[in-house]
DNA sequence: TCTGGGGTCCTAGGACCC
DNA sequence: TCTGGGGTCCTAGGACCC
């Protein structure tokens, strides 16, 4: 049996540790640049205030109804997540648990016996709300689908479930089924539900009853025949997928200026950030990347189905050997950056997208190359200051020093956890 | 006026090879 | 007049996730 374990309101909970005084408020959270809502307190959702909405648009119900505002303080969130696994880890054992999200773990607990399921998973929950002041739901089924559908019913039915939902009875796992509708499983986005409804199937109980050829013919191949498979109890995305943090395939730094940018000067320093922020994600990982790609966004009106978006332009450059040297990094950046700029428009968007990562061979060609051996040991000191200070306080002058076109955080609570001069204060 | 950021997996189709 | 078949690798784009 496999369990999920996921925060609740994430971002808002952790929000609300260090201000007991909004415990019972309703609370948002922003997105970067203060776009969207991202993370809504039940309180909140009570309101009406939506998902993924723009901030400007629920502005007049949020006022009215003195909900709390938080740009997003992904400081914060990230030190509480460490502390919610480590407490799950502890709890359970290392290898048992896969880390999934920020906000959410799967739990191994094929060792158990199936009576004391729903026991487990209350101590475990009871375990990490105790330790981090963060609230979770679990769901426990016998595959990720079905656990990730369990903790949908356990957070949905809060007061009847108490936040955990055990699907092990057949029968019980077939009224869940009945009861769902294909959009809410983990796995079926909007254009997949929308075709699903096409050919009348509904329910997660009407999708699991299809044949497995069906599903490879039309529900993207083997990604289709997984889904069925995972309704019908069957582990078809086993535990430990996501466990190894195996080097990342792309690394990407993308931002939205805070207002409209006209200047290539601005343009260029973005991107020279981006791409200092990228070398960084990559030296983590002591991989290189072999391409380099920069976009920009420009601030025309491009119809689309969800909202009118700008106009993407985009360059890419093979490096001439695979890099992490932020210099690099930024050398090739520059041009490529240059070459997109266009005099008179304005950009709201720009971006650094690195692919082809490739393990950082240099680590053993600085014995026969002093000059990159040098660039190393620069690298790494940068790193280490940055690292230990929490931000960047050491850059390429080519990040510039102003930075007009950062983005908006009108609304950003301390940094409690990360920063000694930030720390929660009890008078 | 104003709509985030970062990632994964899969498939189809083109280029190329023998 | 007429031009195979099978394989690999790469890239772009779709769909999805949190």
């Amino acid at each position: 049996m496999k369990a999920i374990v996921d925060c609740n309101s994430f971002y808002c909970s952790c929000e609300r540790v260090f201000r007991p005084d909004i415990k019972e408020k309703p609370v948002v959270v922003l997105s970067n640049n203060d776009g969207c809502i991202i993370s809504r307190s039940d309180e909140a959702k009570k309101f009406g205030v939506g998902m993924a909405g723009p901030y400007f648009q629920a502005k007049s119900l949020i006022e009215k109804h003195n909900i709390e505002v938080f740009s997003s303080n992904y400081n914060l969130y990230g030190d509480m997540s460490r502390r919610v696994m480590s407490t799950l880890k502890e709890y359970l054992g290392e290898e048992n648990v896969e880390v999934y999200s920020v906000d959410e773990a799967f739990v191994d607990l094929s060792g158990f016996d199936p009576k004391d399921l729903r026991k487990i998973a209350k101590e475990m929950k009871e375990r990490v709300e105790q330790w981090t002041g963060v609230a979770v739901s679990v769901g426990v089924a016998p595959t990720k689908t079905l656990a990730k559908l369990a903790n949908y019913i356990a957070k949905k039915h809060k007061s009847r479930t108490e936040g955990v939902a055990v699907l092990e009875a057949e029968e019980k796992l077939a009224r869940a089924l009945k009861g769902i509708g294909v959009k809410e499983l983990w796995g079926v986005g909007g254009r997949s539900a929308k075709k699903l409804e096409a050919w009348n199937i509904k329910t997660a109980w009407d999708l699991r009853n299809m044949p497995e050829e069906w599903a490879r013919k039309h529900l993207g191949g083997v990604v289709g025949v997984r889904l069925i498979k995972e309704l019908n109890g069957e582990e078809a995305i086993v535990m430990g997928d996501s466990n190894t943090p195996e080097s990342k395939r792309m690394i990407a730094t993308t931002r939205m200026f805070g207002s409209t940018v006209k200047e290539l000067s601005a343009i260029k320093e973005a991107v020279a950030t981006y791409a200092a922020r990228t070398g960084e994600k990559l030296r983590r990982q002591h991989s290189a990347a072999t391409t380099i790609q920069v976009f920009v966004v420009s601030n025309e009106k491009v119809e689309s189905t969800y909202f009118k978006h700008g106009r993407t332009y985009a360059a890419h450059q093979v490096l001439a050997s695979p890099t992490s040297f932020t210099n690099e990094l930024i050398a090739a950046a520059m041009p490529l950056a240059e070459s997109l700029y266009q005099e008179g428009m304005g950009y709201k968007k720009a971006g650094v997208i690195l692919s082809g990562i490739v393990p950082d061979t240099s680590i053993q060609a600085n014995l026969f190359e002093p000059q990159k051996g040098i660039g190393r040991f620069l690298m790494e000191q940068i790193d280490n200051i940055n690292f230990s200070m929490r931000g960047d306080v050491v850059k390429f002058a080519a990040s510039g020093t102003t930075r007009n076109w950062k983005m908006r955080q009108e609304f950003h609570s301390p940094r409690y956890t990360t920063r000694w001069n930030e720390l929660c204060e009890v008078k």
